[in-house]
DNA sequence: TAGATTGTTAATCGATTAACAATC
DNA sequence: TAGATTGTTAATCGATTAACAATC
C-alpha cells in the first residue's frame, strides 16, 4: 500500500540477488553480509542495503543477513512465491528457444502455449507443447488464467498481437519485437531488443577508436 | 574525444530511433520534428533532442530533421557503419536462435563462429555454420578480427567462456547466462537476463495485488 | 514577418553513495 | 564491552524535463 515509488534498477537487482542467494544457500552458507552479496553481484554494499530497505527490515545489526530468510524475502517481492502461466506469440527460432528454455521453469514460470499464424508452423511440437493458431489465444489465455505473455513474432505482427493478447486478459507483456507497442496503461510491457544490446556494445567500441 | 558522459539510457534511445527513422524513411517521408520521434518511440521531444545534442547539431530550426541525414548520423553513433564479426558460444537452443535471427544480419552484424563444447552439438550446421568445439574460439577470433562475443552457455560454464574470449582478443561480450563475469576493465560487457525480465513485471502484477 | 522547431540552459526530479547512529 | 554490520538520513551525483532564445 505504501506510495513510495522503487526504482525499476533496484527491481531488477534483486532478481539478481536472489540468483545470487539461491547459489549461496546451494553451498550450505546460513548468513550473508550486505558486503557479500555486493562483492557476489558487483554492486556496493550501501546499495544491496538500500535496496533492500524498500521492502522491510531482514537482516540482523552486526551479525548479517540469513541467506535461507533472505532468499524467502526475495523471492516473495519478485511475485515468485507462487507459479506463472505464460503463453508465447511466435514460434520462430526465439520463440522455440525459449519455449524449451529451462531457466524459466526453474523461476516459477510455465508455459502453457505457443502461438503462431503461419501454418507451416501449427502443428509443429515443441517439447510437450503443440504450436496453435492465434485465433486459439483467447481460450488458452481464459482456460490457465494466463496474465503474461511474451512476443517473438516478427515486428510486422507484434501489434496485432498485442492487441489480441490484451483483448484476452494478459496483464503483463515481454516484447522481443524492435517495436514500441501501444497497450492500455493498466497492462504492463518490458521490451528486449537483442541488437540494442549488441548497439551499445558497438558504440563503445567505436567510441573508443574515434571518440565522440 | 569530449569527456562528456554519456547516458547508456541515450544510447539505448538512439538505437530505438534509428530503428524508428529505418522504418519513416521506407514511407518516403523526408522531414521529421523532435516531436513525431518523440511520438513514434515513446520518449518526450526534449528527451530525444537532447539525446541528439550529445552528438551534434543535426536538425534544421523551424524545419525539423532530415530523416536520410539523421538516420545515417544514428547509425555512425551507434557505430554500425561498418560491419561485426561476431561469435557465439553455447549451441543451445538460445544460441541457434541467435545464429538464425536475421534482425542482427540486417543491423551490421555477422555471426562468423558458434562453439559448444559438447559433442552432441560439435558437428551441427546451423543455417551455413558448422558448431566447433570451443578450443577453436581463439583461432575464429583472430581470423575474422572478432571483437565481440555472445554468451549463450550454462550459468555454470559462462565465466569459463568469458576466459577464453578474452584471451582470444574478444573486446565485448553480450551475457545471457544468469550470472555476473569477471573480466577486465577493457572489456565491454553487458548481460541479457531473460527471467530477470519476466521477473519485473511479475513483480508489478504482485503489488497490485497486494501492495508493497 | 509570423510560425515553427531546434539547441541549450536552468530547474527539477530521482537514484546512488557516504556516513553514522542503532544495535546485535 | 569491543567489533561488526545493519537501517536510514543527508549529501552527492546524474538524468530528465521545462522553458526559451536562436534561427530557419
Amino acid at each position: 500500500m505504501k506510495a513510495l515509488k522503487i526504482p525499476e534498477a533496484t527491481i531488477t537487482r534483486l532478481s539478481v540477488y536472489s540468483r545470487f542467494l539461491e547459489a549461496i544457500d546451494k553451498k550450505g552458507i546460513v548468513t550473508i553480509s550486505s558486503g557479500e552479496i555486493a562483492e557476489g553481484t558487483g554492486v556496493s554494499p550501501a546499495q544491496v542495503r538500500k535496496d533492500l530497505a524498500y521492502f522491510g527490515e531482514f537482516g540482523t545489526r552486526g551479525v548479517g543477513y540469513n541467506v535461507k530468510d533472505l532468499l524467502k524475502h526475495t523471492l516473495k517481492i519478485l511475485g515468485l512465491t507462487n507459479r506463472w502461466s505464460v503463453v508465447v506469440v511466435g514460434a520462430g527460432n526465439l520463440g522455440s528457444a525459449l519455449v524449451s528454455y529451462r531457466g524459466f521453469r526453474q523461476r516459477g514460470f510455465d508455459i502453457v502455449g505457443v502461438f503462431d499464424n503461419d501454418l507451416t508452423k501449427i502443428g509443429k511440437k515443441l517439447l510437450d507443447l503443440e504450436v496453435l493458431g492465434t485465433e486459439e489465444i483467447p481460450r488458452v489465455v481464459k482456460e490457465h488464467n494466463v496474465k503474461m505473455g511474451v512476443i517473438t513474432a516478427p515486428a510486422s505482427a507484434a501489434q496485432d498481437v498485442a492487441n489480441i493478447l490484451v483483448k484476452s486478459g494478459v496483464k503483463a507483456i515481454l516484447n522481443f519485437a524492435p517495436t514500441v507497442l501501444n497497450v492500455p496503461d493498466h497492462v504492463h510491457v518490458r521490451n528486449i531488443d537483442l541488437s540494442t544490446k549488441l548497439e551499445i556494445l558497438t558504440f563503445h567500441l567505436g567510441m573508443e577508436n574515434e571518440g565522440y
